[in-house]
DNA sequence: TTGGCGATTGGCT
DNA sequence: GCCAATCGCCAAT
């Protein structure tokens, strides 16, 4: 099956919904060398009224991005040092979204090693900072549409050729093999079980004990 | 204008 | 496991 785009209309706006939904889905990039990305494994929502959302203390320069309506790409320095990508969720005006945190390679591998400079499949894109440096993902894609085709966009299907990619046991598994545990590195908030993660899958990134 | 701090990572102990 | 790197937001001066 050909990867097919994601229809905005069929995509939740729910934030928790959402980030359930992109588990499984794939993350596409159009660069010089052709087209690199993978299957989704790890999400984080932030959800409306999150303490840990960057929405959710109003509209800035920075975030105006997580203001778009669902499906679009809110991206940010970390740390000065690394990229993160989100899909922003819910309708114009709410300033939510869904962090990757995590895919699995499947297409364009060797563009994705390059760009990371490691030969090493399961460090290439496990951790958002990570993904961001394999797929070339910077401010240049802060707010592009990610249900058109462009330089970045959403799909489901198979990635690659030859069907369902090694990830572990649980690759290619049914919806409740979705794993829920709390979110990664932040202060506020932080208990909430709002990360969603492919269970068994060796691309996720986090300690052993919330990836049971 | 300044200073504290963050949705991380990689190198070193 | 600890910690520096490195940048830009944002609250306080």
């Amino acid at each position: 099956m050909r990867p097919r785009i994601l229809n905005r209309a069929k995509m939740p706006k729910d934030t928790v919904e959402l980030a359930r939904y992109l588990i499984g889905k794939l993350v596409l990039r159009s660069l010089p060398g052709g087209v690199a990305g993978g299957r989704i494994v790890e999400t984080e929502a932030y959800d409306v009224g999150d303490l840990a959302g960057h929405g959710t203390s109003g509209k800035t320069s920075r975030n105006r991005s997580l203001f778009l309506d669902h499906g679009h790409a809110y991206v940010y320095l970390a740390y000065g040092t690394s990229w993160m990508f989100n899909v922003s969720s819910e309708t114009v005006g709410v300033g939510t979204g869904v962090l990757i945190r995590a895919i699995e390679p499947t297409l364009g591998i060797p563009l994705m090693q390059r760009n990371r400079g490691s030969l090493l499949m399961r460090d290439l894109a496990r951790g958002p900072g990570r993904l961001c440096a394999a797929l070339q993902i910077d401010r240049q894609l802060d707010g592009i549409d990610l249900c058109q085709p462009g330089q970045l966009w959403l799909a489901s299907g198979e990635a690659a050729a030859g069907g369902p990619a090694s990830g572990g046991p649980a690759s290619g598994g049914p919806a409740s093999e979705i794993g829920v545990s709390k979110r990664i590195g932040i202060t506020r908030a932080a208990d909430s079980p709002l990360r969603f993660y492919l269970r068994g899958s060796r691309f996720v990134s986090g300690p052993q004990a919330l990836n049971a």
